[in-house]
RNA sequence: GCCAGCGUAGCUCAGUUGGUAGAGCAGCGCACUCGUAAUGCGCAGGUCAACGGUUCGAGUCCGUUCGCUGGCUCCA
């Protein structure tokens, strides 16, 4: 940090040198692109009062990585502009991991001209041309603008209420923009371009389709090459590859969106399945089953078939007309209103296992991560109004507990707000915002606000988990909903004797089994923790001579409940060990002449390798220490 | 739904300017009876996603449909 000052004295004016060009000079040597100035980022350039505090931005902070991008987004620009003259160009931010520049191709583009437009902008890199802001008048910004037809930016510029408009030039090339950006093209020395994708003009899907261009820039080759490597890995740990590798599950044409589990996927669902059970048993839930299909009736007074028609699926028995389950909630709300409730139930907590129909867009659909048919951990709580905080803590905290405890994710909360089509009225919504952003407040979570995205009955917290692109899918989530007691005219007995209208709160925590799976398989890269594991111990007979004990050995894990299988094949002991390996199994048991002779195992863990000979009773106490969030 | 790309054996992939389909792994059989990440030999396996068109001739070119992937929009 330094103070710079314009002030007269230290021989700036006199030696011919500006504050600027010393601000320059200094920070080249910092090797910096920009610098704060009393905290906020400016270019170079810039010009200082008197007194200002100064600090270097470098390449390497999360400013000078995200300026850095935004440079190139520019670059991007300029050299599909020379590339493909008659281009309109809109608008091409920093975003996470890198940048992108939307555009009006003139002609075509394809994922093959990257490369060409890659070495275009390497060749305006090569000619460090300065990128230098330009504050024009608000109306001589349009006519520039104007004049090279393009719309895009003139319809920006009219959107903005500034008298004077920033842009940016490089060379020919200008562009509207608040900045800052680099000095010079020069620093954009390591860039790559990624993908083409479609995008709508200011995301409408109503505007125009436009090219998008995605790429990402780093401060040099090393960790541009670095970070193209951890893509590659995590593409390799996509659940998809994995769920195929692992024999897990399986989607076919047959039914597009609709998951098949394989034997080896369902004795993880039935894990997390049991573990969830003794979990809610414990927090004090009951738990129902109602049917997949309703009959219209229903879901016309549920707001449904209003509201969600264009996600349900129909059908017709005896020339009526029925609906396949898009949620759990009507159901559960007929066994609420099956007989008379009383305050002292409250808070009644109903989970349901409940496999739900959607009919989601072709394009969206996405391995296990969105899918037509899946199966929520649902469950309503039914509550008085003063039990809303307590009970929205409690799923807080069971979300917690799931989510950091037993799987060490790292999870994003978002508070989202009344949509435009909600059902209601508005001062209910806003007690249901309140009552929603209370409990995040108290227990002090960090939370975004998502405006205008919460559910037609209600306001919503999602609990967010990151796949291994970093992209974040919602899972769990607590809907505060005060539409279906009225819809469905529930009721409760109070204290008083009177009826009252209960307050009801949806919520599930894994979200849909499908999902949650998925991304498991990609946290543990199909390595899952022993509890989870489809297979826990792979015997490995050294030779067929050994298949009695082996099965012996078998035998006494199995009746302990440990899942295990004996690799029978014909094959030598490496080959056994490296499927067990590649199987991701956490432990291999050798067993061999000196094994069978001594009444023991020889163990192998999947990442420690060796263990070295073991009893089987020491083996089993081993094995108990294994972490499981089982405690029966 | 929209934009772009892809679809060849169970899996991963090769297949010249259009001339009639190939490898490795997996599977099956035989031999080997094996000590810590792939034993050898053999066999079998394909309406080249589907349908239509151009052509003497299509895995290859064109069109349509389906599916998948990456985005956009959507997402209770």
């Amino acid at each position: 940090m330094a103070h710079f000052s314009n002030a007269a004295g230290e021989g700036f004016d006199g030696s011919g040198i500006s504050g600027g060009d010393l601000l320059r000079h200094w920070n080249l040597e910092k090797n910096a692109l920009a610098v704060k100035v009393n905290g906020e980022l400016k270019d170079l350039n810039v010009i200082l009062e008197e007194d200002a505090l100064v600090e270097p931005v470098t390449a390497e902070s999360p400013e000078g990585l995200e300026m850095l991008r935004h440079s190139a987004s520019h670059l991007l620009a300029q050299a599909v502009l020379t590339l493909f003259p008659g281009t309109k160009y809109a608008i091409g931010p920093a975003i996470k991991d890198g940048f992108y520049y939307d555009f009006e191709v003139a002609g075509q583009i394809a994922e093959e001209d990257l490369p060409k437009i890659e070495k275009e902008m390497a060749r305006l890199a090569k000619e460090k041309t300065p990128l230098s802001r330009e504050v024009l008048p608000r109306a001589q910004a349009l006519d520039l603008f104007k004049e090279q037809g393009q719309i895009y930016k003139t319809e920006l510029i009219e959107a903005l209420e500034d008298e004077h408009i920033s842009c940016y030039r490089q060379g020919d090339f200008i562009d509207l923009c608040r900045g800052p950006h680099v000095p010079h093209t020069g620093f954009l020395r390591a860039v790559k371009l990624l993908s083409l994708a479609g995008a709508y003009w200011r995301g409408d899907e109503n505007n125009i389709m436009l090219t998008r261009i995605y790429g990402t820039a780093f401060p040099d080759k090393d960790s541009l090459k670095a970070y193209l490597e951890r893509l590659a890995e995590a593409k390799r740990r996509a659940h998809q590859k994995l769920g195929k590798e692992l024999d897990l599950f399986s989607l076919h044409p047959e039914g597009p969106g609709f998951p098949f589990f394989h034997p080896k996927g369902m004795v993880i669902i039935n894990r997390l399945v049991d573990f969830w059970r003794q979990e809610h048993i414990r927090r004090g839930y009951c738990e129902i089953k109602t049917p997949l299909i309703l009959n219209k009736d229903l879901w016309l007074q549920s707001g449904h078939w209003d509201h969600y028609r264009e996600n349900m699926y129909f059908t017709e028995i005896d020339e009526r007309e029925y609906a396949i389950k898009p949620m759990n909630c009507p159901g559960g709300i007929l066994v609420y209103n099956s007989r008379l409730r009383s305050y002292k139930e409250f808070p009644l907590r109903m989970a349901e296992l409940g496999t739900v129909h959607r009919h989601e867009r072709s394009g969206v659909l996405h391995g296990l991560m969105r899918v037509r048919c899946f199966t929520q951990d649902d469950a309503h709580l039914y509550i008085t109004p003063e039990q809303i905080k307590d009970e929205i803590l409690g799923v807080m905290d069971l979300a917690k507990y799931i989510y950091s405890e037993v799987f060490s994710f790292k999870y994003s909360v978002e508070l989202s707000t009344r949509p435009e089509k909600a059902m209601g009225d508005p001062a209910m919504w806003d007690m249901a915002e309140k009552a929603l952003q209370e409990a995040l407040e108290e227990s002090r979570t960090p939370y975004r606000i998502n405006e205008g995205d919460g559910a037609f009955y209600g306001p919503k917290i999602d609990f967010h988990l990151e796949d291994c692109l970093g992209r974040t899918w919602q899972c769990g989530t607590i809907q505060l909903d005060f539409q279906m007691p009225e819809k469905f005219d529930m009721t409760y007995v109070g204290r008083d004797g009177q009826q009252h209208r209960p307050v009801m709160l949806h919520r599930t925590v894994y979200g849909s089994l499908e999902r949650f799976f998925g991304i498991l398989i990609e946290h543990y890269a199909g390595a899952f923790p022993y509890w989870l594991a489809p297979v826990q111990v792979k015997i490995l007979p050294v030779s067929e001579d050994h298949l009695d004990y082996a099965r012996e050995v078998e035998k006494n894990l199995r009746c302990r409940g440990c899942r295990t299988e004996i690799d029978v094949r014909d094959e030598k002991l490496g080959k056994k060990i490296r499927d067990a390996q590649m199987e991701k199994i956490p432990y291999m048991f050798v067993l061999g002449d000196r094994e069978n002779e001594e009444r023991t195992v020889a163990v192998r863990e999947r990442t420690a390798g060796d263990l070295g000979s073991k009893t089987l009773e020491e083996m089993l106490e081993l094995l108990a220490q294994e972490f499981s969030p089982f405690s029966l």
